[in-house]
DNA sequence: CATGAATGAGTTTTCATTCAT
DNA sequence: GATGAATGAAAACTCATTCAT
């Protein structure tokens, strides 16, 4: 009856947000758009100031159809959900030792990423933050996010781990603990008040020389 | 006519909070009550799931009543800020070279109690999360947030720059970036998701660990 | 362009639901789908709780298709009503002298029936009160919940008056009166709450022993 | 919060439906011409029809105070059955054998208010069948009816069996049996379609003399 | 100062119905 | 005939705020 039931958003890119594949194109269509739209509204008024009837006005539909598509305004939370989890995470390539590049440079580049993301992009990191908070207390969200953070955090020790047995990083790390201050890290910038773009970069820059060997 | 207009909450400590000083300190606990029941239900709720109706059944009176004291549940949220604001910044004694304590020391406590803080009451950083999400379209308690920001980020800056002198930290090490960097990490670590305590107190020791010379 | 417009839904009596006569029989049992599972409906959640969508569904078709059938919900309705009214009038056979059972043997066996009915099928009598409460209101089914009331009278009014010319059932009885003490009572009896079934059956056993002579 | 939590409304009886005691009548009044409204809205339109829209434009207050005094629809259908049951239940005095009338003239007198409220106030028939077909949904209003029709029962019986004692009744009446004869044919008298006003009291009358020793 | 009834605009959600394919 | 996406009016319910007492 509803399209939430049991049904994934294909897989987004941030590359390529309007490629989509298979015949249902029209109906994934539209509800990337009603999830766009509420990704944009959280992103400019919060969770907090959320109305499913602004949703459907800037996704160009009536409210009747939103509610088609997303049974309640759970849901439609649960998708932007979705959403910020395909686009916070670039696709990482499994660290290999036969890698062109050392980890100390796909570490980097990893970073790099995320800075430039949240400098050209905060929206994401904002509403992130929004959904991180909110987490605690919505059950249907909470594990979605902690496999993102699970996945991120392993991505990051097997970066650290390798970095080290390489030499390159301090041989005192614990890789653990360094994912854990990266993420705090990252998670905390958004709410920094009125960062200047470079002071955000030069701080990046600094805690990667911090970890160097 | 009401309490919010032109008045501020008198200085509350963790320490002491009923101790109020001058006049209507009747007038003072009740707001006081008021607030500290919004500031637990934004804890548990969010500030998305405020109700002043809540708030008033918390605090134990009448919603006429939380009216009387706060005009608007905008002023009220302000009052949480406040609030919030003197919670979480633990008065500092300026940093002096005669001082008992190394600057080290200084920041090692500094920290410490931050971590405890966040241990044992992460309740204060999850609304103070939330508020600093919020203060972005909250032209009334962006300033606020800002100051307080800005305090702490002074009194970063000149802890570290004293130990650098001392040689106790790195020498390579920018104050101001360290401290974004020790800023965003706490602002962070609340949307750490199932971070057991132990491993925050490692993580924030082994960070202390990077600074040092 | 609909189905309901001029066509009559074909006679359906309890015993043959399935036989349809003449062409398009493939229409009618999809009439009789949607019809039956209406019926179903009202009978678990009232004419209050009766949604085309779970109609449709339980018919197991599609909404839109439903709309083929049944122009209105009103009309689907309606198509229940001519449903209830095939199944709740047991086509009687004109009273004859020349019977082989007396009447009071007749009257005997429709209130047997009526009463095994009501115990074995209560539903369809919890959907005929639902719409003999709805149609005072509603113009289109009172006419044929009058003729099929009317009906059901006059045949108990033609079994008394041959049963008091007989001489089996007291003198002093109206006809009239009596059937709608009769009519009256199984109406009610559908509202009777946590009623056992054998005290249903001694109850009109009982009331049958009065009419006797 | 609610007021209709563990508030009922106090004693209302057919004869003085303005009197109140006590301090909170305004609020109790308030209370009252909403169930008052609702019930007539019922009576009309049937519970299918209800709207508390509606409701609060008839009892003449604003939708918000409505919900103010019943926090759902469900509340104030509750509050529609407590009221009817306070005006269908005649205040019946426990038969005493030396009351000054004998319990034939009781239960003729009985009859006789619920043929005349019948045929004055048909609505709270209607409205009975409405709550009495939706009390086998309802799990809140199903145990109150039951009560009533309990009390209702033991009233009947109570006089039925005094009635045969002292030899008025047939003594091969069951009581119980009875009982439910009676209520069934008032319950389904509602459902009668087009009956005349003489007509149903001399059913009432011919069906009492069948009682008859 | 305190109470709590009252307000009304706003919010989420529902549902009969339509229509292009 | 069948499908299901789309519509939009209307429904139940919420909640910050006011005000007479």
């Amino acid at each position: 009856m509803y399209q939430d039931d049991n049904i994934y958003i294909p897989h987004m890119n941030v590359e390529n947000l309007q490629v989509t594949t298979g015949v249902s194109a029209g109906s994934d269509d539209r509800r990337q758009d009603i999830v766009l739209a509420a990704f944009q509204l959280i992103a400019s008024k919060g969770v907090e100031g959320l109305r499913t009837r602004d949703v459907a006005a800037r996704a160009g539909m009536n409210i009747g159809t939103l509610y088609y598509y997303f049974s309640t305004k759970e849901r439609l939370i649960q998708g932007v959900v979705d959403y910020i989890v395909q686009h916070i995470v670039v696709v990482q390539e499994p660290v290999s030792t036969v890698s062109v590049n050392t980890s100390v440079d796909v570490l980097h580049q990893h970073l790099a990423n995320l800075t430039h993301k949240l400098i050209m992009t905060p929206e994401i990191f904002r509403v992130m933050g929004e959904l991180l908070l909110r987490c605690e207390r919505d059950q249907a969200i909470y594990p979605i996010l902690k496999k993102t953070d699970d996945d991120w955090k392993q991505y990051l020790i097997d970066l650290l781990v390798e970095g080290i047995r390489q030499g390159y990083f301090r041989a005192d790390l614990n890789p653990a603990l360094t994912a854990h201050t990266i993420m705090s890290f990252f998670k905390g910038a958004t709410l920094q008040l009125g960062m200047p773009h470079e002071e955000l970069e030069q701080t990046v820059a600094q805690f990667e020389r911090l970890l160097l060997a």
